[in-house]
RNA sequence: GGCGACGUAGCCAAGUGGUAAGGCCGAGCUCUGCAAAAGCUUUAUUCGCCGGUUCGAUUCCGGCCGUCGCCUCCA
């Protein structure tokens, strides 16, 4: 088994270089990692859900790795914007709106459920949640250093960044900022340059908000891309290892976090920058908020599907390539995901054979893992590994221990099988024992009648020697 | 218009310059009154198309076709 040893090879592609590079951190023996949460106006879909399994993977595997991880995840909880480039009106708010509820009961609620959903899919939770607005001095001060080494200028309606005054503005995206949006209106009223963002907006005049603070501007909030920066600073420091969040971010959000920070320290603000690739329907066409075509975990639950299964589909494809959803794609996820939990339920502790064989897994295991988490491979290997007739349970079972520590699909759980956590309704029990009953005087008419009503309630028996059972179809 | 990605069996999906992981589904067999479950076996002479480089390409290069994403809040 691998003692923790951060000499292994850890290969992760950078947004930046775009290109794999092996992973060295800032201070030996140590990585901070920041993952750009949610913004809490509305339930997660099954695609948000997807970028964070990513960076939870990563996370433990740096941790079997040996290094320790300072993980951060925030929730935009206030700021987000529904439209046009820095126009429109606050998520939150709207929202509020919408179901007469506060704005701080809105994104409370929806943090809440975010955190339920990642508990479900074995998310660990990071070292810590932060919340946007609980950062507003740190945002205002960002703000005030940019405005003191002149990045900013002021409209009638915030303070902007002024991006032509950085730079190697755009560079992780490879942003052409002439080809930007050609032939389509993107400025805001007084904005000097299509790339220019709000730091800072003012409240309207004649709307009262329920989320607004007090700044040397005047009474407003903070702009989006600078909650990220303002909270990585306090938590994190000002150059971090490690940030991950989803591709669309790259153009906007992530060059702008970029822009402000570094202009603001001088220093590099994130050595890897690691971006997952989006879930798309079947007729890959994204699954988005604003497209309300999103399904979320919940949904999943309801049509009888486990948590779990959802992580496995997950893992079954590479974080940086799209994953296409569909039931049936879910359906076979799961139906491989409980197959390959009851061959490791079966396996015998006591067996022991073929250490050798067991040592080649864990280093193919560990290499995969470490080629940029390539979990595909890793779940292939776990396939190969557990129908080795060459290898012992007892090898078996401690590889899988130590790898589902990084997978985290609760292999060695065996009280989710379906036929465990599905109740069997008394009348199909009722009709399962009459016909029991039939079958043992041999009336195999009856017998398969009521087995097909029983298969009707979505259940099946299946007959042993001397006993049945009724499981859910 | 700019930037970028992808196209591997019915489906999901790894992968490598030397002749295609894994899973689901399907098929056959064993078992079974019949089934289900389980076990065993099997399932791409081929990696969108056309050229080029090479002893050899799915893997490298060029072109074409197709699909998709971002550039506006979104993972």
């Amino acid at each position: 088994m691998n003692q923790a040893n951060t000499t292994q090879t850890l290969t992760l592609f950078n947004t930046l270089s775009r290109s794999k590079e092996s992973f060295v951190p800032i201070t030996p023996g140590e990585v901070r990692i920041y993952t750009c949460g949610p913004t809490v106006y509305n339930y997660a879909h099954i695609g948000n859900l997807r970028s964070y399994v990513f960076p939870d993977l990563l996370k433990k595997l740096l941790q079997r790795l040996g290094y320790e991880v300072r993980h951060i995840i925030n929730f935009t909880d206030v700021g987000h914007l529904t439209s046009d480039q820095d126009a429109g009106d606050d998520k939150v708010e709207k929202a509020a709106a919408e179901t007469g509820r506060s704005a701080w009961e809105i994104s409370k609620f929806y943090a809440e459920a975010f955190k339920r959903d990642i508990e479900l899919l074995n998310i660990a939770f990071p070292t810590r949640f932060t919340y946007a607005t609980e950062y507003i001095p740190q945002q205002i001060d960002l703000v005030s250093q940019l405005e003191s080494k002149e990045m900013t200028y002021n409209t009638a309606d915030g303070v902007y960044y002024d991006t032509s005054r950085f730079e190697t503005y755009g560079k992780l995206a490879k942003l052409d900022l002439d080809g930007l949006n050609e032939g389509q209106r993107v400025s805001a009223e007084g904005k000097r340059h299509k790339s220019d963002f709000a730091l800072w907006k003012f409240s309207p005049a004649d709307q009262q908000r329920q989320m607004e603070w007090e700044s040397p501007w005047g009474k407003g909030f903070p702009g989006w891309h600078l909650e990220c920066t303002a909270m990585i600073f306090a938590e994190l420091g000002q150059s971090i290892d490690i940030h991950t969040g989803g591709t669309d971010h790259i153009p906007v959000h992530h060059s702008n976090e970029i822009a402000q920070a570094e202009a603001a320290t001088g220093e590099k603000y994130v050595n890897y920058w690691l971006h997952g690739e989006f879930l798309v329907l079947d007729s890959e066409r994204r699954m988005g908020k604003s497209e309300g075509n999103f399904l979320t975990l919940q949904t999943l639950l309801d049509e009888g599907f486990s948590a779990r299964a959802y992580r496995y589909l997950t893992l079954m494809s590479h974080y940086r390539s799209f994953l296409t959803f569909s039931f049936e794609a879910l359906k076979s996820a799961q139906t491989a995901y409980f197959k390959l939990k009851r061959l490791i339920q079966g396996l015998n502790q006591g067996e022991s054979q073929g250490a050798d064989l067991a040592a080649d897994y864990d280093r193919r295991l560990l290499d995969a893992l470490c080629d940029d988490l390539n979990a595909p491979k890793a779940l292939g290997l776990i396939w190969e590994l557990v129908q080795d007739k060459a290898v012992g349970g007892k090898e078996k079972l401690e590889l899988l221990r130590h790898y589902d520590g990084i997978l985290s699909l609760s292999l060695m759980d065996f009280t989710d099988f379906p036929e465990l956590v599905i109740e069997v309704p008394a009348e199909v029990l009722e009709l399962a024992r009459q016909r029991w009953e039939h079958r043992l005087n041999r009336n195999w008419a009856e017998s398969d009648r009521l087995r097909d009503e029983i298969s009707a309630r979505g259940f099946v028996v299946r007959d042993a020697k001397d006993n049945y059972e009724v499981v859910p179809e």
